[in-house]
DNA sequence: TGAATATATGAACAGCTGTTCATATATTAA
DNA sequence: TTAATATATGAACAGCTGTTCATATATTCA
């Protein structure tokens, strides 16, 4: 570990390390991202994006286990980036809000821009 | 791997899967959101996004080793999340773009709207 | 040139992730 | 109630990640 190099101003510093958000907001943003960092779980987003599913619908589309889907949507669920309700014996999953969708479309602009 | 629940369209199933960006896009997808997916990755991004920082004052700020931040620097560099430029003999960093902001005040938003 | 400063890189290790397999639970239909 | 369907969960293992330590490279200044 080494000192100061000529360039940092302490207080300066300081103050723009303050508008940083707190350590909390910062781990539940990076479960987020980590959960949006899996092939399955974007191509599960992708696919919610256009019509609501069940799980049997995206396992058949996704080639995984039926286990894998549930686990990914769990996952999803848990950081309210997806929701549920119920219909009959049927579980359907869709996306939770405009954040969701923004992000991954954000994101799908910023990789194609270089493609 | 169980059959088609009743709900399966298969057809209309082929015709949402064509939908999701291509494999390439997906995997580009998944390495830019696994860089905003750790704590340390996110605390420079939102400290670049307040003023272009070379690596000392990043390292100044958070309490991590210089190597740590130099490492992180390089996978959001990678990724053309940030870009550098040099500076005499400082190497100056900064947010690539629109994108990443947007990107990280979405999530952002995300989490604090249920806090 | 040599010393000091600034940054990058490679190795290595601990901890985490995603998948599958096996199984449990929940709902419907008979 | 029982069988069948739909979904969830736990264990376990292979593979990946982020950090630090040690060291290399690059730039400036004396």
């Amino acid at each position: 570990m080494h000192d100061n190099c000529e360039r940092v101003d302490s207080i300066q510093l300081e103050k723009l390390l303050q508008k940083v958000p707190d350590p909390e907001s910062i781990t539940r943003m990076a479960a987020v991202f980590q959960a949006l960092q899996s092939d399955t779980r974007l191509k599960i987003l992708f696919l919610l994006k256009q019509k609501d599913m069940c799980v049997c619908e995206l396992e058949q589309v996704l080639s995984v286990t039926q286990s894998a889907v549930s686990h990914g949507l769990r996952t999803l669920r848990q950081l309210d980036l997806v929701r549920v309700r119920r219909e009959g014996k049927f579980t359907i999953y869709y996306i939770a809000d405009k954040h969701v969708r923004t992000l991954i479309e954000m994101c799908l602009e910023h990789v194609e821009e270089k493609a």
